[in-house]
DNA sequence: GTACGGCCCTGTTAGC
DNA sequence: TGCTAACAGGGCCGTA
């Protein structure tokens, strides 16, 4: 399931391959995706990202904003698209008889080519709060956007508002590291310091190490993540705390499995 | 405007 | 062995 680390992986591998290049020929049939051949003659600039989604710029002012959803994966194929595979939703061919393709099982992936910058049509993206490394962003206006929400503290840091990018995974991950239960509706402003700099460092190791795989993500060469080894919240209900020992809690919390220490996360 | 529940979608896994 | 039901979950939409 594609969140912040994993879509900047795709976009670092992607940025080489795809900036300079014009689109010959593409399609993406789906009500959930702008009508097909919209991206063709238009030049890709510079992929750039915002939260969880990938916006890749072309230089009419035009931009082709993609979601992974939770099974969407880019890579580049040569020659033409592989009509054969019954995932491929989108592909767009390239001027160097390349084709980037874009398969996603579960149909949960969005794409959308609008006016560089117009997200009027993607609610999640044009009510996106900061991106994590923003320098606004800082431990006293993190508290403030928390504020905004009565709603529990798990469920604000998914709804993208406070900050971009955090999904399930890297929440529960980050809230275990700040010793903060995900069920709280309020925190003071020294706990939301400590959250915002656990949801960076999270964030950041998952960058580092490519990702996490848990089932389906790969990258756009076809690999897979490394952080999956470097969890200590996420997926272990049951298992022992690795910081105090106490057997880790699970909870469905908004539709969501969430996981974490009933001891050291206390309320 | 905010909160909340339901839905989308299909491969995998658990249970019978 | 084979079938069925539950599960995974980010984003969007309708309703309150």
């Amino acid at each position: 399931m594609p969140e912040l680390p994993e879509v900047e992986t795709v976009r670092r591998q992607l940025a080489p391959r795809l900036t300079g290049r014009t689109v010959v020929a593409g399609s993406h049939e789906s009500a959930k995706f702008t009508p097909g051949q919209s991206a063709v003659g238009h030049r890709f600039g510079e992929p750039s990202r915002r939260g969880k989604y990938l916006l890749l710029p072309t230089e009419n002012g035009r931009e082709l904003v993609v979601h992974l959803g939770m099974t969407g994966k880019l890579s580049f194929r040569p020659g033409e698209p592989d009509g054969t595979d019954p995932y491929l939703r989108a592909w767009w061919e390239l001027d160097n008889d390349e084709t980037l393709e874009f398969v996603d099982v579960r149909r949960f992936g969005r794409l959308r080519f609008v006016t560089a910058g117009d997200y009027r049509d993607i609610p999640t993206l044009h009510n996106a709060g900061p991106e994590p490394w923003d320098p606004t962003l800082t431990p006293r206006r993190f508290h403030q956007l928390l504020g905004a929400s009565k709603r529990v503290l798990k469920t604000k840091l998914l709804s993208q508002r406070p900050i971009a990018g955090v999904g399930n995974i890297y929440a529960d991950e980050a809230l275990w590291l700040a010793g903060i239960n995900p069920t709280v509706t309020r925190l003071g402003l020294e706990r939301a310091g400590a959250l915002l700099d656990a949801l960076r460092e999270v964030l950041e190791q998952g960058i580092e190490l490519g990702g996490t795989t848990l089932r389906d993500y790969r990258n756009v060469d076809g690999d897979t993540g490394g952080n999956q080894h470097a969890l200590h919240a996420y997926g272990r209900a049951g298992l022992p705390c690795e910081r105090c020992g106490e057997t880790m809690r699970s909870a469905v919390l908004d539709a969501r499995t969430t996981t974490w220490c009933p001891q050291c996360q206390r309320r």
